[in-house]
DNA sequence: CAGTGAGCGAGCTTCCGCTTGACTT
């Protein structure tokens, strides 16, 4: 072995293998070799924070399998990314695997193409310890704020609590937004509208009234003020308008669309991504660069030209915009623009079709547009207030050229944003018009918008805090958590009026619709405000939404050689640990506990509040002599909405609902969800059934067919294993086991396809299974 | 597999960023 390259990715080591020809052997990391160790702080705050790093368990035959292979070559090429953890994996590598400097180089290259390799492999430089030191910074700060804080959560609110840089952040993000939402006073307005037609023609024009009425009364009387009045076009203004494509994909960008537009969850996204990547089809999924290589410019250029022409193309250079991008990689696109889709499952197939329409449309011409407005003057002979002039108006819009817009159109998050357009008739000024009706519509003011997912994901990169591999790891730790959940939330039944002005008659009607439902938004939990609550009184600056964007600076001077690392983070630890310290001495354990009333039995306080295992309500004190009672809340109950009724409700499990063969059934909730007991044996509920509802009837139903399957899995125990025959000397046999009926052959085990009943397959039938399952199994382990 | 919540005290939990595992038969 001559070279040995090392990447970070083994889908990217194929790729430049076979750029590079046979001197070299390309080999993956697969992204850190070593970390600090996971059971302890593994930093010396004592002595300059000096961190102790270990390679994991499951990185340590790699890691020697490396260093085999390193010890063989002529020349090691460390090719990670080009930013700071890029950096700082090289670093590793080199120190782990131990590589002397002088058969070791360092090379970067951003875009995966035969000459930028080349180029790279032509222009090595040496490891740059400032900007491994900047992510050592990093990683200590993480590792200090995390650890430290966790702690204090598990003893002042509740055990396996967590608390960190971005988490946290994010956590507050969602509970800031819920308090927004609750203090918001929705208030009714009205909207005019009218239907207008010139005198001469029968053209229709649709026109909203310039202004809102805040009541009923004033609307109303505006509509009476109308039945004697004339109208007129008073202006017409035609005017050019663009439209401009958006940028290639982001990891965030590309999280947010397959949110709209495909409804996926962003590790969902990420996962079909991922399969993409792996399979050739994209680029690298994780990525904070809109940027797109010469190569792909020039073949959008083509594409386009070719199906679309010449007109339609444009080429565009893009530059990124967020807070802390690194760079690394290109956006993402597909890697041959001239498949436009691909032969794949329904999910792959649509993600890299959007990804496909995003990057062509990103190279496209703007769409061309023509806007016009009209206004509609009332003349009014009535007089009355004419300070404030009120008119009517319409707005068309037309194409005149499509453009980008002939491939692709990014969606919004804020649906009332999108105006309809549609063309206005030409008519003109001055034309008198007659009104056929107007109508006074009442609409209520908006809250701001819960979060979804991909819209959080979207707001943490706006404030520069998490990275394009973080992004949905960390929306599953703080669900994890139970911060936050992801919910639907059923509309509500809203009543609205209309005025109609129509032949000089006013008619008011009432209507009710059903609005503001919403799909997988984002709700906190009685944890999480409690926890933000906790976190902001005590830790305002870490969860100061600038905090990342502060420490980000020093990084970044870290890695410019102006400061020392540890200095940085001696300056941060000095008083954030005195603060750990305080806090954990004098600080009250919080339970968000919330007096409810009094039960009407024993007389004693009832409150809701935070538990060791979860929210519960309790009856009586705690710091009695009396033990109080316990009862843990359902699903979707909350400290703050609880009711003294429902709260009582909890305490009345476990239900003895009567008896079956002479004994007695009970039903209550377990460690593993409501369950049925019955001599000694424990039957779990349906998905329907409530345990503070359910009837015997039902309770012995689901008993008896439990029973049932359970002497059903014992008859199939005598029947299995069942041998099949003997096929060159070895038995073949069959079996069920979790995933269904399977055979067994030569210590292999083959799935039988659905409807194969094993009790009626020969041998042959057997022996082609296992053949057949060989043969995909040698096609898949040669890629 | 089938509570817990007080109190005793053992031992456990936790961060952010890089990257893909797998006997899923």
């Amino acid at each position: 072995m001559k070279n040995l390259v090392i990447v970070e990715s083994p889908a990217k080591a194929k790729t430049i293998e076979k750029f590079l020809g046979k001197d070299y052997t390309v080999k993956s990391s697969y992204g850190h070799i070593r970390d600090l160790a996971k059971k302890e702080m593994s930093i010396d705050v004592e002595g300059g924070y000096e961190p102790q790093y270990q390679v994991s368990d499951d990185k340590k035959a790699l890691v020697n399998e490396l260093k085999k292979d390193a010890g063989k070559a002529e020349r090691v090429w460390l090719a990670s990314d080009e930013d700071r953890e890029g950096e700082a994996i090289a670093w590793h590598l080199q120190e782990t695997l131990g590589l002397n400097k002088e058969n070791t180089r360092r090379i970067v290259f951003n875009e995966i193409t035969k000459p930028a390799i080349l180029y790279a492999i032509e222009h090595p430089r040496d490891i740059d310890m400032n900007l491994v030191d900047a992510q050592q910074a990093r990683r200590v700060l993480d590792r200090l704020v995390g650890y430290e804080i966790s702690p204090i959560l598990w003893s002042k609110i509740k055990p396996a609590l967590s608390a960190g840089r971005v988490q946290s952040v994010a956590v507050r993000l969602v509970v800031e937004r819920e308090d927004e939402i609750k203090q918001f006073k929705s208030t009714p307005y009205f909207r005019l509208t009218a239907q207008f037609h010139p005198v001469d023609s029968n053209k229709i024009l649709q026109a909203e009234l310039s202004r809102h009425f805040d009541t009923e009364e004033s609307a109303e009387a505006f509509l009476q003020s109308l039945t004697g009045a004339g109208f007129k076009i008073g202006r017409i203004e035609t005017k050019p308008a663009r439209r401009t494509p958006a940028p290639p994909f982001t990891t965030s960008t590309l999280q947010q669309e397959a949110s709209r537009k495909l409804g996926f969850s962003v590790a969902r996204t990420m996962q079909v991504a991922q399969q993409l990547y792996e399979s050739g089809y994209i680029t690298y999924m994780r990525t904070d660069s809109v940027n797109l290589s010469d190569l792909a410019i020039n073949m959008a250029k083509t594409v386009i030209v070719n199906g679309f022409g010449e007109e339609y193309h444009k080429m565009r250079h893009y530059q990124t915009k967020t807070k802390g991008a690194q760079e690394a990689h290109e956006a993402i696109r597909p890697t041959n623009l001239e498949a436009q889709t691909i032969a794949a499952e329904s999910a792959q197939r649509r993600l890299y079709e959007l990804i496909w329409k995003r990057t062509v449309a990103s190279q496209m011409a703007d769409a061309e547009l023509e806007k016009t407005e009209i206004e509609i003057d009332i003349i009014n002979d009535k007089g009355g207030n004419n300070t404030e002039k009120v008119s009517f108006g319409c707005t068309g819009e037309q194409i005149r050229f499509d453009g980008f817009l002939k491939v692709y159109m990014e969606s919004s998050d804020d649906e009332s944003n999108e105006v309809e357009s549609h063309t206005l008739p030409r008519l003109p000024e001055g034309t008198r018009l007659t009104m056929d009706s107007c109508t006074a519509t009442e609409h209520y003011t908006q809250h701001p918008p819960r979060y979804t997912e991909a819209s959080l994901v979207k707001k943490l990169e706006d404030l520069g805090i998490g990275r394009p591999s973080t992004y949905a790891p960390t929306i599953s730790t703080i669900l994890k958590r139970e911060y936050i959940i992801k919910e639907d939330r059923e509309g509500e039944p809203h009543s609205f009026t209309t005025i109609t002005l129509k032949n000089g008659q006013i008619r008011r009607t009432n209507k009710t619709e059903i609005s503001n439902s919403e799909k997988n938004k984002l709700f906190p939990t009685d944890i999480g405000c409690v926890v933000n609550s906790f976190l902001m009184g005590h830790f305002a600056d870490i969860m100061d939404y600038n905090f990342t964007a502060t420490v980000e600076k020093d990084f970044d001077e870290i890695a410019a050689g102006k400061k020392d690392w540890h200095k940085v983070i001696d300056m941060f630890y000095v008083p954030f640990h005195k603060n750990i310290r305080q806090t954990q001495q004098t600080s009250q354990r919080t339970t968000g506990s919330r007096l409810l009333g009094v039960d009407p039995k024993s007389g004693k306080n009832v409150y809701a509040k935070i538990g060791r295992y979860g929210t519960l309500v309790q009856i009586g004190e705690t710091n009695t002599d009396e033990k109080p009672l316990f009862a843990s809340m359902k699903k979707g109950q909350s400290i703050e909405t609880i009711s003294l009724e429902e709260a009582l409700s909890l305490f009345a499990l476990p239900r003895t609902l009567g008896e079956m063969d002479g004994k007695e059934v009970i039903v209550s909730i377990g460690k593993f969800g409501p369950y049925v007991r019955h001599n000694g044996k424990y039957y779990s509920l349906g998905k329907n059934d409530d345990p503070y509802e359910v009837e015997l009837e039902r309770a012995i139903e689901i008993i008896k067919v439990k029973r049932d399957a359970e002497q059903k899995k014992e008859e199939l125990k005598k029947i299995y294993p069942l041998e099949i025959g003997i096929h060159d000397g070895d038995p073949v046999s069959a079996n069920i086991g979790r995933f269904g009926p399977y055979l067994t052959f030569r210590g292999e085990n083959y799935r039988l396809a659905k409807g194969v009943d094993p009790q009626t397959l020969t041998l042959e039938g057997a022996m082609e299974v296992i053949e057949t399952s060989t043969k995909r199994k040698a096609r898949k382990r040669q890629g």
